[in-house]
DNA sequence: CACAATTATGAGCAAATACTCAGGTCTTGC
DNA sequence: GCAAGACCTGAGTATTTGCTCATAATTGTG
């Protein structure tokens, strides 16, 4: 007998054509409300309005409000892993400026549409055991291949590359999240110039 | 005849000893509760709860739950304020690297009791126009005066120092909200010490 | 002690909102 | 062209929660 987990998988597996098109507009429309109004304010009844469906329809595809939140993190953690994983996979033989702005340009470049949406999946999603994992973990393989990567490049002068590591990770994500959804954004190329700076800089000693 | 802003202040001004003690009981409350539950689970009945007093006191010296968390925030605020009159105050002819230390470390002791709350006030608080100029504010006179110490200081070395300023401040202030929050915390030394080299290299290029 | 002002109480109201379900409409396969 | 299943609908339900108000308890004052 399969575990009673009914309440996290979708009610329907969809098999039409437009029942696929109905699901992704649920997503489209809640990207935008929870950008717009953050996680509480951002209603059931309200994506469903701005999707053009029914509430009953969005029902259908997601178990309860929670789910949908967490698909869209979901997608946007492995946009991410996807970034990083094509990063480490490129030789790097080259100096750690480069890495670094590798990895702070790939995540500029994947928080410029809805930046809104973003800080809110970090700061306002429930702090479900399942998804919550699934960031803890992306951020460990982060800060343990920065450490790596620390440990290895001939140019680095920090004694602490744990600590290093993690300060890094943690920096370039926090800033970047702050600055891309700020009241006045900044030009995202100076962003990425000074970030990259202030890395190498740092590293460098 | 008065503006209507009864909605904002308080129903009643205390006389007695005990009404400032409950006022305080219901600060101290409410700071655990949010920072533990966040701001939306956080609610009026589980204050009142804590705090040992009914959920009735509770509305006689707070006129809704905003105002609760706003005068959290605004407290934090003043507190973070006066630190940083207190640095600017003091005599900076020498390295620019002390003065960092100085921020840094009135930072990180301003957030080592309740860091929780402090997230939660800066990343759920309702966005109501009163406090969020109060925000705004203090982090413009932050920048403004971080620009003018990086135009003066003979160390500095980069040439956008506008970016600069608010690449500093930003980063300081969610490094310090997020590592000192952090499931796993960071030794607080060790974390002023690491910023304090990041944002040193950083600006002597 | 009297009695007025201040403070405390908590059951309950009104509004918001996540979610259901009984019954429709559209697609598909034969 | 017609069932059968897939998909959609939206008024309504159950629950949560911010907040009120009539009443009671406590404190200050003469």
């Amino acid at each position: 007998m399969p575990s009673d987990q009914r309440r996290i998988q979708p009610r329907k597996q969809p098999r039409q054509v437009r029942a696929e098109l109905t699901r992704q507009r649920i997503l489209t429309a809640a990207a935008h409300v929870f950008g717009e109004h953050g996680y509480a304010a951002g209603t059931t009844n309200r994506i469903a309005e701005r999707a053009g469906i029914s509430i009953g329809s969005l029902y259908q595809y997601f178990p309860n409000k929670d789910a949908i939140l967490a698909e869209l993190l979901v997608r946007h953690l492995d946009d991410g892993a996807a970034i990083a994983e094509r990063v480490q996979r490129e030789e790097l033989p080259g100096p750690i400026e480069e890495i670094f702005r590798l990895f702070v340009r790939g995540a500029i470049e994947s928080h410029l549409d809805e930046p809104r949406l973003l800080r809110v999946l970090l700061e306002q999603a429930p702090k479900s055991t399942d998804v919550l994992e699934k960031v803890e973990l992306l951020k460990k393989n982060l800060v343990a291949y920065m450490r790596q990567l620390l440990d290895d490049h001939p140019e680095v002068r920090v004694a602490d590359t744990e600590t290093a590591a993690r300060l890094i990770v943690t920096t370039a994500e926090l800033v970047i999240h702050q600055l891309v959804a700020d009241h006045e954004p900044v030009d995202t190329g100076k962003l990425e110039n000074e970030l990259v700076a202030m890395l190498t800089r740092y590293v460098r000693g």
